[in-house]
DNA sequence: GCAGATAGTAGCGTTACCTAACTATATTGA
DNA sequence: TCAATATAGTTAGGTAACGCTACTATCTGC
């Protein structure tokens, strides 16, 4: 029952959601927190990702409330709908140019400016503690969300880059893009 | 219009406020995810700040709405209301019993966990570095919010402390507790 | 005192969120 | 090949979050 040294984990975790909240703090926008969120989710994920469950998955929530959350985009004119090629009962969400120029004015602007002026060594240094923190909880769930670039699934041969669970060719730019079925590389 | 090198200050935001949500996943308990909030606050909140007012400010929404989920826990008898007698106009919340009990079934220790794995030198430094994102934000904002031990109003004599704002002596374990008047050290 | 600020509540409308039920397409396997 | 099962998405219904406006009560400053 002794107090840790330092911080302890339940002040560390309090911190982080406490931050996350805040971010968000007077925005009142345009948007919604969670269209704000699945307008960033759908600008960042790659092609295989782009869908209600994917983004359902990444913000924690269930497949119902997703579609809703979709559904308003689609309305408002900030997500453009289609089927997927691949899967018939997919659709595949893409952002429209509003959207793109909407993004500006995300309120979560306000914390990333204040993540930029951070210093670059320690700013590199958080989001890998950070990240580690993340794998860390998405191992306990089914989901976790991470890169191609970081991901246990990317082969690369040369300059080529490749995902071996979908076994598709992935364009050197997409490996930044975030990805439904990722993996922490397990060396990693 | 260049990359940033290393993780930008977006990514950064992104990631974090993700992980506020992901901590989360799939809880469901017997709160909802304001309601725990709530309850952490006022476990953690010193006897100046364990107001509705007090909560709106830390939990970044409107007192309508804390009034709110402050009803809520008070009618399933989790938080005793009594009137202020520094203002009359202001009620104290208090945890229960129940409450404390409850808070160890809180859905956050999840990531409280994660987070106590980590290093101890690792976590003291990322709260470092989150807490001087959230002085910066707090600054940009009326609010802020932290422990008096890092407070600018806190003065000290010897083994006394005080507040300086409140003009009122405060007992050491006091210090560790969230304050609504917190404002970062100056040379901090 | 009186004006203006602040603490809290109440009511309204929108949206988030969950659950459960449902359709349609994919996948599996006997 | 065809039936069982899993998965993608939608819909409907209910609770609570959330912001807004309006309101009362108390406090603070002049």
């Amino acid at each position: 029952m002794a107090a840790e040294r330092g911080s302890s984990g339940s002040e560390l975790a309090e911190l982080l959601v406490h931050l996350g909240r805040a971010a968000y703090a007077g925005a009142g926008g345009e948007l919604t927190a969670a269209q704000w969120a699945a307008l960033r989710y759908f600008a960042r994920a790659n092609r295989f990702s782009r869908t209600v469950s994917g983004f359902a998955d990444y913000h924690a929530t269930t497949r119902g409330t997703a579609s809703q959350t979709v559904r308003s985009l689609v309305e408002r004119g900030y997500l453009l709908r289609s089927r997927s090629e691949r899967d018939g009962r997919s659709v595949v969400l893409d952002l429209t140019g509003r959207a793109r120029r909407t993004l500006g004015a995300d309120p979560l602007q306000r914390l990333a400016l204040a993540a930029g002026r951070l210093d670059a060594r320690r700013r590199d240094r958080l989001a890998e503690d950070l990240r580690a923190l993340q794998d860390q909880l998405g191992q306990s769930r089914g989901g976790g969300c991470g890169v191609c670039a970081r991901c246990g699934h990317l082969l690369r041969g040369g300059r080529e880059f490749r995902c071996g669970l979908m076994d598709e060719a992935l364009d050197a730019s997409e490996t930044g893009e975030i990805c439904l079925r990722y993996r922490p590389r397990p060396d990693d």
